[in-house]
RNA sequence: GGCGGCGUGGCCGAGUGGUUAGGCAGGGGCCUGCAAAGCCCCGUACUCCGGUUCGAAUCCGGACGCCGCCUCCA
């Protein structure tokens, strides 16, 4: 079984998957106030990754992963537009998706939406008043995390320590800074439900606890999101849930940030701060690349250098496909390693990339390996040893579509100038007219083209 | 103040105590009518100072630098 670095335990720990084969994870998804930027992209991807990965390994997985449409962002947002808050979720949330298909990341099983789980929410703070780990002050209902023994444990800190460190209180008469909203009064103009303690909403940290385990159970397998969300709010899901007694998430991953070079990130160079600004300009595969180069739990630098770099590296994946005709794979469809056929060489490429990932989700080691593969593909061919390479060719596109990539053969259609042109041209080569030949080759790179002479005469393709 | 992480060749980015990471860029060569694609070869890196060791980028200690979290955040 797969080995994760677990945030609770500090350590990279084997996956004890609560039923055998079948593995339940639940990712904090977006507040959707605003356009998904190049973290939430990373983020997306991560998941993606370890999701594919675990079936195309033959596992069953169940994904879960919210949207939160409630929130002070979005009530903010609204004001300041002077629109309704359901208009900024919608639009938000529409390029949240566009952008996540962009990227060719799969959807989740179940995208529970915080606004629809507001009922469980009160249940489930009245129970946290029941058991007395609440209280109430002037603007809303309060969880006491005094109550919780180990609260810190995945922050890594003793609650006094945490406590010493905190920075900003909302409301001075909190028994601990550190506690935080279950519930918060409804205020003029603002959406509220109502409930037994009044009108309001809840707070940020109970949404996540009633959807994971109202959709995936107690003793759900993995927990995740971005290590800005390890503390406080994954730290407060978990706060809640052993105040209830409940048996909360047995793995909690967590991935690095997105660094972005502040200068060369200027808006004179193309600014793609935003997901959907970069995805316009750059080939969404590039991006899975670069992430897929770098540890998740690393920090990457996303600049248009590195995506540069990871754009040329992909056109060799590209050039792969090309060279053996590979049928595209991993659009929407998760793939299984099962059905692709394994030769002996192919099934050894496959174990060493598994072992890369079963290690931590070791994508740099895993891509690297199968870089190493694509070499020895081509030189198979150059070598005459057609059969062999291009059998070795299929398993590296199956296991880039086990990682979510997909391998481009572009099979584009030709307009009639071009398939002119390059008739022309060929018919120029095989009289040796090699004047008219470059002549026709310039008139195909003026119109975009990418030319290259194959075996069988001229290939065009768009770079 | 507390907790955690990082400092690798031109760039990105892995790393087990002794053996090539990988990619991009660059140089040389093969192939090609010329190209493109592909293949081969090359740079011999690990912040600094001590220590452990036969041997450390990899372990220990220290210094310097950088970053994150402790507040909404992927």
């Amino acid at each position: 079984m797969i080995r994760l670095y677990d945030s609770a335990r500090a350590q990279v720990t084997p996956l004890e998957s609560r039923d055998k084969g079948r593995v339940s994870i639940y990712l904090c998804g977006p507040t959707v106030y605003d356009l998904p930027h190049l973290g939430h992209g990373r983020h997306a991807l991560v998941w993606d990754v370890l999701r594919r990965w675990l079936i195309f390994s033959g596992l069953e997985v169940r994904f879960v992963s919210n949207i939160t449409d409630i929130d002070d962002k979005i009530i903010a947002r609204a004001d300041a537009e002077h629109v309704g808050e359901e208009e900024i979720t919608a639009t938000y949330e529409a390029a949240w998706w566009a952008a996540l298909d962009a990227l060719g990341v799969a959807r989740p099983d179940a995208t529970p939406h915080a606004t629809a789980y507001v009922e469980s929410m009160v249940e489930l703070i009245e129970e946290l008043l029941e058991r007395d780990v609440a209280y109430e002050l002037d603007d809303g209902l309060y969880f006491d995390v005094g109550a919780v023994a180990d609260y810190g444990l995945l922050a890594g800190q003793s609650l006094e320590s945490l406590r010493s460190g905190a920075r900003v209180e909302a409301n001075p008469d909190k028994r601990s800074p550190l506690d935080f909203a279950l519930w918060k009064n409804a205020k003029f103009g603002e959406p509220s439900w109502s409930s037994p303690f009044g009108s309001g909403r809840p707070g940020w940290h109970t949404e996540c606890v009633v959807m994971s385990l109202g959709l995936l159970g107690d003793g759900f397998d993995i927990h995740g999101g971005g290590l800005d969300l390890k503390f406080p709010h994954h730290e407060n899901e978990r706060a809640q849930a052993v105040a209830l007694g409940r048996h909360f998430a047995g793995h909690w991953v967590h991935h690095g940030w997105v660094m972005v070079g502040e200068e060369k990130m200027s808006k004179s160079l193309g600014n793609f701060t935003s997901l959907t600004d970069l995805l316009a300009q750059t080939d969404p595969r590039a991006y899975r690349l670069l992430v897929l180069r770098s540890h998740y739990r690393s920090p990457i630098e996303v600049s248009p250098s590195t995506i540069q770099d990871a754009e040329r590296a992909l056109a060799r994946l590209d050039a792969l496909a090309r060279r053996f005709e590979l049928a595209p794979l991993a659009g929407t469809t998760l793939e299984r390693a099962s059905s692709f056929e394994w030769r002996d060489e192919e099934r050894a490429l496959y174990d060493v990339v598994h072992a890369a990932m079963e290690d931590d989700l070791d994508t740099p080691a895993a891509v690297a390996v199968l870089f190493e593969a694509l070499t020895r593909a081509n030189t198979l061919a150059d070598e005459g040893e057609g059969d062999r390479a291009r059998s070795l060719a299929v398993a590296i596109g199956a296991c880039f579509a086990g990682l979510g990539l997909r391998l481009v053969a572009d099979a584009s259609a030709l307009d009639t100038e071009t398939a002119t042109l390059v008739a022309r041209r060929d018919q120029a080569r095989a009289q040796r007219d090699w004047a008219n030949a470059d002549r026709y080759r310039g008139e195909l790179v003026a119109l975009g083209w990418i030319v290259e002479d194959g075996p069988s005469g001229t290939v065009v393709r768009r770079g």
